[in-house]
RNA sequence: GGCUCCAUCGUCUAAUGGCAGGACACCUGAGUUUCGAUCAGGCAAUGCGGGUUCGAUUCCCGCUGGAGUCACCA
């Protein structure tokens, strides 16, 4: 192949999860080799040993792949826990490039040259005593003076070369031309460029991406579940006393953490992920996602992670929004990319999300949602539960929630009334649109209850279509709106004034169902009455 | 603190030496049996101070502010 052809790669350590900054490097650097027909590799930096682990390396291949990210080379996923290794520059993991004894003769040459020397058991590189200038593809030219440039170990005492010396051998000895990377690295360059040097080596073209925060300034890690579950938890304990604390601890320990782990994450002693996990089950609430594992989990779709995340730092120079990978791969530019930091919006993900939702064909809606359900730790049941109710009911809800779901497992959420016990619909009286809608006016909703309930047991054959006809017409009749049937109907079906609509609602539950709870809504309304 | 990078609505961003545009969020209205769905409208920004210029958000300098980095982590 000729000397021009375009070689990027993407070059993670496999510390953790794959965190949404490394995917948009990832991704940036996929839509850079793709546009000009070039290689894109994957290179797993695994010279930290005591942080890497081979878990890690397996759930970055994961989620490259789930978000359409392909590597031309590099360890691939094959099946089960079964890695292998696709190109010719291999092996493309660190650790074993080690064991091969590449490294070794790099040394030896520093070492020769006079640009290496012993270090308390390490070996250290020596600046050139001259000042070094990068010409960055986004950023312009950054100088460093010779004065700022310090030694700096390349080989740890236990052997291993460092970040710097292994990622400028690897680059060189895999044809890596382009380096596209997080701002973060800008100030390592000049040490990666004087190696290259010292080496005689080409040096690639760099482009230092911005980096990413959250809303509020501070930096996106795994911290920052802990941080949100230790702040709820604080305010859920708060006035609360020995009481409290102890309802606390004894429902954590339902979910398997201890009190003592807990004792010390309240203390800001631990950011145990799995407590914060579990204040988020015990609270009922969804922890912030950080990792591309996180998003999937929450019912995000991969292509509408990946357009948002495209949109931070790039833009394709005109209103344009909404577009796919290829559409990035084939527009994107060094030219577009910002020099300025950006904030990671989940609130504007989530509607990104709900309208890449929208625009899916409802069955094809429908079957992803089933999928991400029997694949989620959360939902897995939710899928057999809605089978339960009939053979078309996932069809049904598809359509209802697909327009108003943002992910798919908010529309769980939204639609596990339909799965509660019929015995379990309550509504709250305290709600303002439930006061509005059915107690504020309690014996009339009692009687409009009793008249569906009378209609609806007595229909020849059950509708949802039927009903709605029924009470279109009787509310036209007695000149009243629709609402003042509907809306009673609706919470007695539901506990909630925001369902879809009243027939497909019906249709899903059926006549038993929908009978049975009327007849709680009843009761319910009856007792209220009576005690007020 | 030294060095490096950065600076447009609350957030993501567009523009250009010449009317500061779009998206998310928010507010209002319409419609809807309800709505977090839909439609229409609205609010909202060039950090501060100098200079160059007929004209500066844009170019230059200073200040302020933010970020990154200063490991035998990557």
């Amino acid at each position: 192949m000729s000397d021009s052809q375009v070689v990027t790669r993407f070059a993670p350590s496999p510390t953790g999860a794959l965190h949404v900054g490394g995917a948009r490097t990832a991704l940036f650097n996929w839509a850079y080799a793709r546009q000009h027909g070039g290689k894109f590799i994957l290179r797993i930096e695994d010279t930290d040993r005591a942080r890497s682990t081979e878990e890690a390396m397996r759930g970055m291949l994961e989620d490259l792949a789930w978000l359409g990210i392909d590597w031309d080379e590099g360890p691939s996923l094959v099946t089960g826990d079964l890695v292998a290794e696709e190109g010719d520059n291999g092996p493309y993991c660190q650790s074993a490039r080690l064991e091969s004894g590449i490294y070794q003769k790099y040394f030896d040459q520093l070492v020769e040259a006079g640009r290496a020397y012993e270090d308390d058991g390490a070996l250290r590189f020596r600046m050139p005593g001259t000042a070094i200038t990068v010409a960055d593809e986004i950023l312009g030219q950054v100088t460093v003076e010779a004065e700022q440039l310090e030694d700096f170990v390349i080989r740890k005492a236990d052997g291993f070369p460092t970040y710097h010396m292994a990622v400028v051998v690897d680059d060189e000895l895999m044809g890596v031309n382009v380096v596209i990377r997080g701002q973060e690295h800008l100030n390592n360059t000049s040490k990666h460029v004087a190696i290259q040097e010292a080496l005689g080596f080409e040096r690639p073209r760099y482009a230092h991406i911005p980096l990413i925060f959250n809303v509020d300034g501070s930096k996106m890690s795994k911290r920052d579940k802990a941080k949100a579950a230790r702040r709820w938890m604080e305010e859920w304990l708060k006035d609360g006393g020995e009481e409290r604390w102890a309802e606390a601890v004894a429902g954590l320990e339902g979910v398997d953490v201890g009190r003592e782990d807990f004792d010390g994450f309240m203390g800001k002693e631990n950011d145990s992920p799995s407590v914060a996990e579990g204040i988020g089950v015990f609270l009922g609430k969804a922890l912030p996602e950080v990792d591309v594992a996180d998003f999937k989990e929450s019912g995000y779709l991969a292509a509408a992670l990946c357009n948002y995340l495209s949109l931070l730092g790039w833009n394709p120079g005109d209103d344009l929004e909404k577009f796919d990978n290829a559409f990035l791969a084939e527009k994107f530019s060094f030219e577009r990319v910002n020099k300025s930091a950006a904030k990671f919006d989940r609130v504007k993900l989530a509607s990104f999300n709900g309208d890449a939702l929208k625009e899916l064909p409802p069955e094809v809606f429908a079957t992803q949602w089933r999928e991400w359900c029997e694949s989620s730790g959360q939902y897995s049941k939710f899928a057999e539960d809605v089978d339960k109710l009939g053979a078309q009911s996932f069809g049904l809800l598809g359509e209802a929630y697909k327009e108003r779901a943002k992910t798919f497992g908010e529309a769980c959420e939204m639609a596990g009334f339909f799965l509660a016990d019929d015995g379990g619909i309550e509504f709250d009286a305290g709600q303002k649109q439930i006061r509005k809608n059915l107690t504020n006016q309690a014996e009339a909703s009692v009687g409009v209850l009793e008249e569906l309930k009378a209609f609806i047991g007595g229909m020849e054959v059950f509708s949802g279509e039927g009903v709605h006809v029924w009470i279109k017409a009787t509310a036209e009749e007695r000149e009243v709106n629709m609402g003042k049937f509907a809306q009673p109907l609706r919470i007695a079906l539901s506990g909630t004034t925001v369902t879809p609509p009243i027939d497909l609602t019906l249709d899903v539950l059926g006549r038993e169902k929908v009978l049975a709870r009327i007849e709680g809504c009843l009761g319910q309304l009856k007792s209220l009455e009576g005690v007020g």
